[in-house]
DNA sequence: TTTGGATGTAAAC
DNA sequence: TTTACCTCCAAAC
């Protein structure tokens, strides 16, 4: 899953191309044939995230409300004015980017700039929503949550959420001091915490292990055992991790020191993370075992040298 | 060809 | 705490 970076990315995608056109609205899967309805034809608003969760506001105070779940993606393409062709969701491999490239993708004919954009090709396999305007078009499949919501709804989904690192038009310390309180009032330890989404949104496994890691938290901590200073920190990390998973494409949580790959690249797959998916294997600090276990059905890696108490 | 995960969540027990 | 959702891909048969 697409952890928050990659929401952020999408609303950026949908702002940069697709808001202020007019877009059909259809469902070739079937699944989402009265929503489609009801966004068919009407302009695109605005596209803002939050977390995890994508919002597309329409004219009318209607909006798309996706949230991509475990295997959600959205596909674009268009014609040669087309920017941003790419797909951005669930990755197929671990430390997959997302952007496929820069320009013109597939889109009916293929015999040079001349030729007119035929519209979207035919949709493969299970598109829950395609949205096309002149030039481009997106393809929804695999999402959790797919929906026409209301303004007061969309302000519903909003309030159950606690601070996005990456929500811009923030107050500065604000939601840092929002997330020390929440953390503050728990005693739940501190890696359910970074997964509960109304506690900090837009955290997922990948993230959860490795802010973990780079803060030397014990899994274990009690969130109310923290203090404000080191939820403080882990709030300007967070920042600082899923800014760059926004600029990117890609979670990679190492200091490039760790990457055995050539100075102004991405590092290789096995050198992006310090304890995700690395169980088994020595930690790249002290080299002891890093370990695994489930927490609360899912998969928690961490060092227990480095994070201990 | 079948199976089992995967960056997730909510509903059912 | 477990199951169901729902899609694709890679690994195991």
């Amino acid at each position: 899953m697409p952890e928050g970076h990659s929401i952020h990315r999408l609303a950026r995608q949908f702002s940069d191309v697709f808001v202020g056109e007019r877009l059909t609205v259809s469902s070739p899967q079937g699944r989402f044939v009265e929503g489609a309805a009801l966004l068919d034809g009407r302009a695109l608003e605005s596209a803002r995230a939050h977390g995890k969760q994508l919002f597309l506001g329409f004219e009318g105070g209607l909006s798309l409300h996706v949230h991509l779940g475990l295997y959600g993606a959205w596909d674009f393409g268009g014609d040669s004015t087309f920017r941003g062709a790419s797909s951005i969701g669930a990755p197929r491999r671990v430390g997959e980017q997302e952007i496929a490239d820069g320009g013109m993708s597939d889109g009916g004919t293929d015999d040079g700039g001349e030729a007119a954009y035929a519209g979207p090709p035919p949709p493969v396999g299970a598109v829950r929503v395609r949205l096309a305007s002149e030039h481009g078009w997106a393809d929804l499949r695999g999402a959790t949550v797919c929906a026409v919501a209301t303004d007061p709804e969309v302000e519903a989904v909003l309030a159950r959420l606690g601070p996005d690192p990456l929500a811009t038009a923030q107050p500065s310390q604000e939601p840092g001091e929002e997330f020390a309180r929440r953390l503050a009032r728990r005693r739940t330890p501190i890696c359910r915490l970074l997964m509960d989404q109304s506690v900090i949104a837009g955290i997922g496994n990948v993230y959860r292990a490795e802010l973990l890691f780079r803060a030397r938290l014990d899994p274990a901590t009690p969130g109310s055992s923290l203090g404000r200073e080191r939820a403080l920190a882990l709030w300007a990390d967070a920042v600082v991790a899923l800014g760059q998973g926004l600029r990117d494409g890609r979670i990679v949580t190492t200091d490039p020191s760790f990457w055995s790959f050539p100075a102004g690249e991405l590092p290789l797959l096995r050198d992006a993370h310090y304890v995700y998916r690395r169980h088994g294997e020595p930690c790249r600090v002290c080299t002891r075992t890093v370990l695994l276990a489930d927490e609360a059905g899912r998969k928690l890696y961490w060092c227990p040298g480095c994070q201990a108490l």
